[in-house]
DNA sequence: CCATCATGGATAT
DNA sequence: TATCCCTGATGGC
């Protein structure tokens, strides 16, 4: 793989965990980068040519995260609408700009402040009623502003259905983004069995599930990345600690507080590990 | 070289 | 619930 023009080390915490922490970082990344002066757009692998192309040369006004889709808007009225799904990243370019970049759907600006977008699950102009439609049919965000005062709609949400847990919290409607490392860790912090039914949790449970993902969530914009463990010590790490102690059991073999041999279940679709000592 | 898996979600059935 | 999509790291042969 050519390597040679290199701006940016490759493997750093831009390529993490897309849940919502990352969007909402991504979305502050960009708006410092690019906001204010006439950006640069370009399509390298020629899927988003005629999308680039619009937005060349326009400026950039707002960039912001709604659980887990962007949004950037410019000032001839264009919307990009930006999900990254599960292998989806934007990032500082790493590859000289000149290197074939089959992958690469969007690239904004150019030289060493240029940031390449590989994989997304969606990249398109959208219109503002099609932006609507999106973010209206999202649950509370936990990383936007008013996000504590929306715990009486998760309660009301979550006494209203018998699905698990488990499943309630991955799906967006109800809280929006949070993923499938999110959802194993606060399981675990609250002490909550992923398969209890939502309906089954009491409101001290859903407000101590709140309170922890909103702060976790936090953490993980302000590290870059999901660390769950420690969180007093967090503030002072900045990002030092080692992957493997990150996190208490997501894609572990052992609780990371008790030892227990953590159980796997699947959940909505998603394998789930949770520890049978620590959570009922 | 190839198969598998991953932090997600829309769509079909 | 199953299938598909998008990329790239990893591990087995």
């Amino acid at each position: 793989m050519p390597q040679s023009g290199t701006t940016r080390q490759p493997g750093h915490t831009w390529s993490s965990m897309p849940e919502g922490h990352t969007i909402h970082a991504l979305a502050r990344d960009l708006r410092r980068e690019f906001a204010g002066a006439p950006i640069v757009a370009s399509s390298p692998q020629g899927r988003f040519s005629a999308g680039a192309a619009r937005i060349d040369g326009t400026t950039m006004v707002r960039s912001a995260a709604w659980g887990k889709y962007l949004f950037v808007d410019f000032d001839d009225g264009s919307i990009l609408h930006v999900h990254l799904g599960l292998i989806g990243k934007f990032r500082p370019t790493i590859a000289a700009p000149t290197d074939p970049a089959t992958t690469v759907r969007l690239r904004l600006g150019e030289g060493d402040a240029a940031w390449d977008l590989t994989g997304p699950a969606r990249c398109e102009l959208v219109e503002p009623h099609e932006r609507r439609r999106i973010v209206d049919a999202l649950g509370p965000d936990p990383l936007r502003r008013n996000a504590a005062a929306r715990l009486p709609d998760l309660i009301e949400a979550l006494e209203r259905t018998s699905r698990p847990i488990g499943a309630t919290l991955l799906d967006q409607s109800i809280v929006a983004g949070i993923g499938n490392v999110y959802r194993a860790e606060i399981l675990f912090l609250c002490g909550i069995d992923p398969r209890r039914p939502s309906s089954s949790l009491s409101d001290d449970e859903v407000d101590r599930v709140w309170r922890t993902t909103i702060e976790l969530m936090q953490i993980g914009v302000r590290l870059r990345r999901i660390v769950t463990t420690d969180p007093e010590e967090i503030g002072r790490q900045r990002g030092r600690m080692r992957d493997d102690e990150r996190l208490y059991v997501y894609h572990r073999e052992h609780c990371r507080r008790c030892g227990s041999e953590l159980r796997t279940d699947e959940v909505a679709g998603r394998r789930i590990d949770w520890c049978p000592t620590c959570q009922h």
